[in-house]
DNA sequence: ACGTACGGGACTGCCCGTTATT
DNA sequence: AATAACGGGCAGTCCCGTACGT
């Protein structure tokens, strides 16, 4: 079979994705350089236009076919693990330890395009949203299944569990960009971690 | 007593950093515009570089004269009130109710700074930060107070509740944002004030 | 009879010409969007640059075979005309009925491309100029024989009319498109109609 | 009274104008180079934007103060002559005289901007649309006035006077911009100037 | 203290044309 | 013959900052 030729629109788009998510984790979107973006992937703004519209396109493309599974792939490991606290648990404790340089430097990128786009593109706005309410409903439903295993007290509200969990991971990161510290994202991720053991049953309970 | 002339310094100067933290709270810092700054301050450019040496002083003045007593006087309260753990459910109830509007639609403006300016703006990160570790600060102490005074758990760390407390308040309202619903909003609230009252002492353990 | 193939190049280049006359008639030549012609002829760019050099060649064929037709046929049928005079106020008439709202919207693309094209591209002017000329000389050929019948005064020039009515033809349909009112052009032909009467001999005269 | 300082706004603006108008003169607007048009008036993009919003404000500014009072000064002479149909003709003899190069070159500059921008920007239309109607609303006042005379005809229309006069006259500059040929630009004006003496009354009329 | 004129840069959008490929 | 991927340039917009002037 020959080598392969010049013409590879597969790899030239996902180059174009993935130098595009870099750049918008460093600087964000609006600030985010076609340039940078062009230099990083190796192609020229022809091929960028050829594959996306326009700079918006490409966002929206970076969210649904880059962040998405970026998210994804964090608790579906924890929804599907036999015990879901001990699962959430051990993804802080792997947080903290693994991405938690790239996350005190430039953060979740999730979080920063909430944080940035949601305001101001409703297109951005609806892509994220969507990635939000598929973790929460799998947050969800993994502590209903929890709670008829009896690993998780029944007298909380699987609802605000997930809302609230999400939002702590993504405040935790959040603030913890401006603390630079280490100490501060793992105190924060102690935090949750006391919540998360607080929504065991009590001993004597069942 | 003459009459006022024209020339008012400290009210030019005051109308700019309004202008300028309503134009940063819509837009973020890099995408506000200087233009819409003056025009909504009733100014020209010239006023804006009388009291400012350019865009980033502007920004850091923001943050250190408006944002920073304005996140101060939301925990103020819970830090002085008798019990830390009812001032800090009442905070989050009054939060709910009175700010979810400006809340949903435009975040925090400390959380959009923070996560917008901290990796790229050293000088925006340390005014940030130090309004982080203040809060931290109050937080700790109030803790530590309430613990001596048994209202709060002895074996919780008071790091991990200031650190995780700021966090998820914070994310709380920047996952919001995306979701764009007053539910989710509340939801996550529930959550906190759930996490908050499982750190008073159970009735039997004093 | 064999099934014809998708393979068509006389129908494809055919489209390529009619989606660029329309095109150019709505936007001008230099600001006609190849992309627009393409997606109005069905055909991709290669298909474009299979059948003409650039999109210079594909302007002076769209002059050559879609335009100089166009005009030919206007005044051929009044250069064939038993009574000349009587012809060209009939066309005036037609002209004013049939085609005024696109003459009012869009102008004459003959005259739009000699207005826009002539002192920029020489090729162009060339390809215009001999459409100009062809039109000319059928005047001046026909009020020759028009004034042997004695249906045309004897102390007029030729030259003159042909110029005067070409220029005054594509004048009205010019300066109509300013107004977009249908009585301005129907004044400017009557005025027309008016000149052409005047070139009909005295009653007395011959 | 001292040297005259480098802040001279009125010249900056008026030197843009004229630049702008020379430039959209040779290109048309579209096609007209703002860096053109700064270098050609010797000042910045800065000062550019400061004047105007835009281009297209700098084109409308360009129809308004600049076409418009060209147009006015030619036909104004012919409204206030004692003699209309002499003043028109003499006007007709010289602008085949004085402004046949540059006529013949690039047209004039009110119809080339008929031509290219009535039928693609409503304000462009309108204002052009203005300047003919101011034209148009000159020559029938004119040619009333001249009927009651006794100088023109009194049953030809003042209204198909004006159209027709005011069309053929930028019909034949235009069309004359294909032919590059002196004669074709003569002979169009000699059919206006036969034109305009059959508007005389017979001698036996009155 | 403040207003107006202006300098100059950077970015996205858009477009024409070329080439690898079928 | 025709498609789709890609190259590369240019223009208008917009913006921050400077400096002249009152």
């Amino acid at each position: 079979m020959a080598a392969q030729t010049k013409r590879q629109p597969d790899v030239t788009r996902q180059a174009l994705l993935e130098a595009a998510f870099n750049e918008i984790h460093r600087n964000g979107f609006r600030a985010a350089s076609l340039e940078n973006i062009l230099a990083s992937a190796g192609v020229t703004k022809g091929a960028l236009y050829h594959h996306f519209d326009n700079k918006q396109a490409l966002g929206y493309a970076v969210v649904d076919e880059v962040v998405r599974p970026f998210v994804e792939e964090n608790w579906r490991a924890a929804a599907e693990a036999p015990n879901m606290i001990d699962a959430a648990i051990e993804l802080c404790r792997r947080l903290t330890r693994e991405r938690s340089d790239m996350a005190l430097s430039f953060g979740c990128p999730f979080n920063n395009l909430i944080n940035e786009m949601s305001p101001v593109d409703e297109g951005f706005r609806t892509r994220l949203n969507q990635i939000v309410q598929e973790w929460r409903q799998g947050i969800v439903e993994t502590t209903r299944r929890a709670q008829g295993r009896g690993q998780v007290r029944k007298d909380v509200d699987p609802e605000a569990v997930a809302a609230f969990v999400i939002s702590s991971i993504e405040g935790c990161v959040g603030v913890g960009k401006a603390t630079q510290s280490r100490e501060f994202l793992e105190a924060g991720f102690r935090g949750l971690i006391d919540y998360l053991e607080h929504l065991r049953p009590e001993p004597h309970e069942h």
